[in-house]
This record gives C-alpha cells, sequence and structure tokens, in this order.
DNA sequence: TTGTATGCGTTATCAC
DNA sequence: GTGATAACGCATACAA
C-alpha cells in the first residue's frame, strides 16, 4: 500500500512541545460515556433546560466526567463564548504604589467586588510600568483591548487614544468627571452637591463669612468644589464675590497665622478646605489654626470637602462629607459591565455622604 | 439561481448577537495589507527569523495592526497552546479587602513591579466572589489557566485543586511556605534565621531568660518563627524547655500584668511575640508591659517577629525583623516567570532585615 | 433526545 | 516569501 500523504494529519504544533501534560477533554468524556462530544457539552453547560437530555444519559456523563477528573478548559471556553469575561483597570501610576497617600486602593476595593459579583476577572494594566501595557509609547495603550472593556483611573489619560477607543466602540468608563470627551462615559462623585451641602450647614449654623481654600489645580475634582460651595453660598443668600475664594499653589506657606487672624478680623468665620491627593489645603488650615491658638469649633469653624490626608486621620473628625469610594468602584464597574453587553450606560453620578465631624459650630459672639 | 442551503454557513453563534463591536482580528489586518492572516500571524510573532518575509510587507502589517489597534486575543493565543503574557494572581480572598489589616498590598506592589518589569499583565482572580467563578466551588479555581502561569497568596488555596494543576504541569507559585504538597513551589520569608537572629541579638545583650508569646495558629509562619525561636536559644546556649514558648488563642486576655510581673520574678527579662495577622501577640505584651507600669527596655526587652500592626506604628519602634513583603512578591514572579519559560525554580526562601529598634537594651541589675 | 457540522482566533506546517 | 490548511477545546444551530 502506498500511502496517503494527504491523509497525514498536520498538525499546528506538538503537544509535547508545550511540556504540559494534556487534560481529559470533552471528547474523551464523551468516548466513555459513549455519547458525541457535543453531548457531553450539553450536559455539563447545563444548557439544555427543557429536559433535553435523558437523565440516564445525563448521569453516565456526569459519571464519566468526575472519573476522568475532567476540567474545563477556560481559553476553549472563552474562545467558543466570544466573551473573555475580563475587564481591564487602567491606572497611569502604579497600580499599587508604593506611596500608598494617592492610592487607588479605596476604589479597587469596590471595583474588584463588583467585578467578582457580576463574574469578570481583572486585568491590571500599569501605564508607568517597563513593560506591559504602558511600555512603548501611549500607543500600548491598546493592550487593554484584550478585555472585553476597560476601567481608566486617574485624569492623566491620554485623550486621543481614549476617543479612539470609544469612536471604535470599545467599552471605556473613565472613573472621574470626563465631560470634555464626547461619548466618554464616566462615573464621578457629586462634589458640587456634596459641598454646596456644606456650605448649607455652616450657613445654618450662622456663618456668615465662609472662605474656600484650595490649591492651584484646575482638576473637575476641584473646579465642582468650588462650584459647589459657590452655589451654596449663593443658595444661602451669602456674598459670593472673589474673596470668598483663596486660591493657591502651596497653601502650607500661604495660609499663614496672620492671615487666618487677618481673615477673622474681617468677619470671616468658617474656612472650606478641598481635599486634595496631597491634602495640603486642610493641612495648611488646620496647622494655622492650630499654631494661632485658636480653637476649633469655639474660635472658628473648619470644613473638609473630602476626606482628611492619613496623618490628620487621628485628629478631631472634620466636618465634610466622605466621598464613597467603594461605591464608585462598584458604579464604574456596572456601566462598564452594561457597555460590554450592548446596554446603554446609567446614571453617572455617586452622592457623597454628608459627614457631621466635630470642627464646626456656631460662630463665636463678636 | 436557486439558493444552495449547503454552503450557507452555519455558525454556532451569531456575532451579532453579543451586542458588541468585536475587535480585529488578524484576517482583518491580513485584509487591510492585502496579505493572507497567517503572514499576520508570522509578522507579528516575529518567529519569521530568516528573513522569511519581505520588508516592505512586514512595514505593511504593522502599520496595518497598528491602524486597527489590533491586539491578539488571550484565549485564542492560550489555546494554540502559546503564551499570552498574562500571569494570574489568585487570592482565597479579596485582593483588596475592606479590612486592609491583612491586605496583600505589599506583597502586591512586588508583584506588579516585577511582572511589568518582565513585560506581563496581571490578571486578578478573587476566589472569595460572591457571584462569578468564585461561587461555583473549588472547580472554578480552574478558570487561572487561561493565563500562562498563576501566584497564589493566602495559605487557604485548596490543595487538591492546587495538586491537580501543578500535575498537569500548569505553572503554579504559592506566596508562603507550602511544603507538604509534592512539586509545588513556593517563596516564603526565612522566619527560622530572622527569629533566631533575634534571639542570638538578646542574648549578646545579656539576656538568659527569654519567652515566646505566640498565638494558637499552626500556619507555616508560626512554627517557623518558633522554631528559629528554639533554635537560637540553644545556639546561645540557653534553656529551650516548655517554658520557653507561650502559646495562647487570646494573648490580649492571657497575657495580663499579673502574668508579666510573674514572669520577670522568675526570671524572665525578655520577651518575644510573634506576628501575625491580627498583631495580637504584640498588642498584648505592648499593652501588658504598659499597664504594668514597666519601661521598655528599661525594665523588660521586647521584640517582635515581623511589624508592628498599624495601630501601633506610632509606638517605639520594636527590635526585630522586617518581612521584606515587596521582594517576596517580586520573587515570587520571577519563579513564576521561569516556570513558565520552562526553567526549573531556584531559591524560594528571601531573607528578612533584622531591625535594631528601641526596644531592647540590657537586662536590668538584679 | 442525541449526533453532525461548524466556527471562535491563533499558531504552525507544508506546499507553491 | 506567501497562502492554504489543520488543529487547539468547546459551544451551538440544525438534522436525524
Amino acid at each position: 500500500m502506498v500511502e496517503q500523504p494527504s491523509k497525514r494529519p498536520r498538525r499546528g504544533r506538538t503537544p509535547a512541545a508545550t511540556g504540559r501534560t494534556s487534560r481529559p477533554r470533552q471528547a474523551e468524556v464523551a468516548r466513555l460515556a459513549g455519547v458525541s462530544q457535543a453531548t457531553v457539552s450539553l450536559v455539563l453547560s447545563d444548557k439544555a433546560q427543557g429536559s433535553a437530555i435523558s437523565d440516564e444519559t445525563r448521569q453516565r456523563v456526569l459519571d464519566a466526567a468526575r472519573s476522568l477528573g475532567y476540567v474545563p478548559d477556560p481559553a476553549a471556553q472563552r474562545l467558543a463564548a466570544v466573551r473573555n469575561n475580563l475587564l481591564g483597570v487602567y491606572s497611569f501610576t502604579a497600580t499599587f504604589p508604593t506611596d500608598v497617600e494617592h492610592s487607588y486602593y479605596p476604589f479597587l476595593v469596590g471595583v474588584e467586588r463588583e467585578a467578582a459579583a457580576r463574574g469578570y476577572d481583572l486585568v491590571l494594566f500599569t501605564g508607568s510600568s517597563s513593560g506591559g501595557a504602558g511600555a512603548a509609547g501611549p500607543e500600548a495603550l491598546n493592550r487593554v483591548r484584550l478585555a472585553d472593556g476597560c476601567l481608566f483611573l486617574g485624569r492623566h489619560v491620554p485623550s486621543a487614544e481614549l476617543k479612539r477607543m470609544v469612536a471604535d466602540g470599545f467599552p471605556v468608563v473613565h472613573l472621574g468627571r470626563r465631560e470634555e470627551l464626547e461619548g466618554l462615559s464616566w462615573v464621578g462623585a457629586d462634589y458640587v452637591s456634596a459641598s454646596s451641602e456644606v456650605v448649607r450647614h455652616l450657613a445654618s449654623l450662622g456663618h456668615r463669612r465662609i472662605v474656600l481654600i484650595r490649591e492651584d489645580d484646575d482638576a473637575p475634582a476641584s473646579t465642582d468644589r468650588q462650584q459647589g460651595f459657590l452655589a451654596g453660598l449663593e443658595a444661602a443668600g451669602l456674598a459670593g464675590g472673589p474673596d470668598a475664594v483663596f486660591r493657591s499653589a502651596d497653601p502650607g506657606r500661604d495660609v499663614t497665622p496672620d492671615r487666618l487672624r487677618r481673615w477673622i478680623a474681617e468677619g470671616v468665620t468658617a474656612f472650606v478646605a478641598e481635599e486634595t491627593d496631597t491634602g495640603n489645603a486642610w493641612r495648611a488650615v488646620h496647622a494655622a489654626a492650630a499654631e494661632a491658638g485658636l480653637t476649633c469649633p469655639g474660635d472658628l469653624s473648619l470644613a473638609l470637602l473630602g476626606s482628611p490626608p492619613p496623618d490628620l486621620a487621628g485628629a478631631a473628625e472634620p466636618t465634610g462629607f466622605d466621598v464613597p469610594r467603594h461605591q464608585l468602584g462598584a458604579a464604574a464597574v456596572r456601566m462598564l459591565a452594561s457597555l460590554v453587553a450592548g446596554e446603554t450606560a446609567d446614571e453617572p453620578l455617586v452622592a457623597c455622604a454628608f459627614r457631621p465631624g466635630a470642627t464646626t459650630g456656631s460662630p463665636p459672639e463678636r
């Protein structure tokens, strides 16, 4: 007999080449159970709802699978299902920074929880890394496309690339308000309402002159707070001129005990500091009041539009609001999941919880 | 013309059914570049060593891929028995726990850094998830096989599943000593040497009677410390009987100021506490000494086999050692990368750095 | 109720 | 140099 070269199976690769012992596949289970591979798939995936498969066959298959120690190959499952159940998480800085100060950790708590609840696993892409997705220029950002969709953290994500992905229909969600990019989905905290509420609280205590201490940053998170602050003033019928906002690139230097006394002499009774990565605004006000020998809330009221930095966590709890970081992370994942599923996204704003705290009270009698 | 039903392609599923814009595949890149899909694969995988492909074609393919934002499908890559540059990180509990106390964070810092440096992206698999894959029994652990290999954190990873993966030749590394599983690769801190060194330090200061305070846990990390402690005693020629180790399920309750005074009356001059998730041993000794009005290191010397819990981070720096968590994470990734590359793993033990601290001194004169 | 036939996106081999 | 083509393991529409 002559060999038939055409019948010789051509294999893409030798199994032995991988060095990996091959596990039992559905085909083997099928053989052992005396059924077809398709039947095995049906039984195992439990998709045959309407008694499509006889109980006896089902049992045989199940037994065979168990006896062989069958476990499905996730790669094959995902390939066949055209979904890899992976959500990307991209952060420009390391996802796990050494410096925990400005970490995304609290968001990730919510992200992980929600993703897990929805059956997604997370792929971490780090922008600053030398290898991985962030390595070779902004273009390597394309690597996130290996996931079903991607969550972006931090405000430094290149707009051009983001726009491109959105245009391509790749599901993208930005954590943090970002409206300048048409069509970009995002979730963010409602700083405006929350800041406004803090002012209302102060006004209801009797404060008439309130000053916002903020850093010199045009991030949405900052401008939102200022907007809410001013809106709060207006709603309370208070003056909101340029004097109401003190903007400094270095509050630690500019907000001195002297400056504080001057404000007070001018009739200011309450100060509101914004929260930033550095926490400098709050730290500065805090320190200046202490140095000036002013007690709080006796001599003056202080409020913080956010949470205090770790080093001041031990001090009296500041009046203000808590950014619901867990919930924000979860909301972002929910939105991303919606996009991946082809649904339209819903409400992007998450409310902040007002925190009464212990640093505000009625203004002192004069 | 008559339709030819036999020619109608039968598809396993409708692409449109997913509602998702599908990511570009090699086929589309090929079309755009005017070449075959196979050529695209060759060019992209850079496997065409011997100038098998013209520079011009190669450029066309590369451009096409870039312009389409092509990125390989990890599932398909793995199915075809190659690597997908993904390393799994599996933690039985949430990777980002709400309770930061016993968090893997410090390890992940090293893991992320090392993975990035080696060009790997990280996939986070969460075991504790309520929904998702983690819910469906230990079997769901198999989804990590989507990655090239996987790192396991925490001691609660099901042995049977781990063993299975190892047997299948799937690259697995366990973070933390785990020798009961034959063939399981792991990396861990050298608690034995480090603990021994702490004892040597105490002995060199003149202490003759030293007691180890430990919790009632049989984790390797605990037994290692005890072993090192006892070895240290022996090396210093000190008594190491059963009295040398105080084991309690609740040190906070059992290590009272009275108990402490009794020990001291018996001639004990130094106490060594183990570090655990809870930090209870150290906290108990610390509190008991304070309550008893004993100063440290004046009246007694204290040492901690690890780092203090966050709530005691502000106190005097304890003599002891630091677990090199970053380095451990990095070492784990290195080992995993070796396994993935088919090499054999190297040294699993990472040395801990001795920390002089300020809680030990010469024993008081009697 | 079960089996047959495809296709998912890649890699790898072999003719042309 | 390049283009068919065969797997990889699984899921699913459709025929039997």
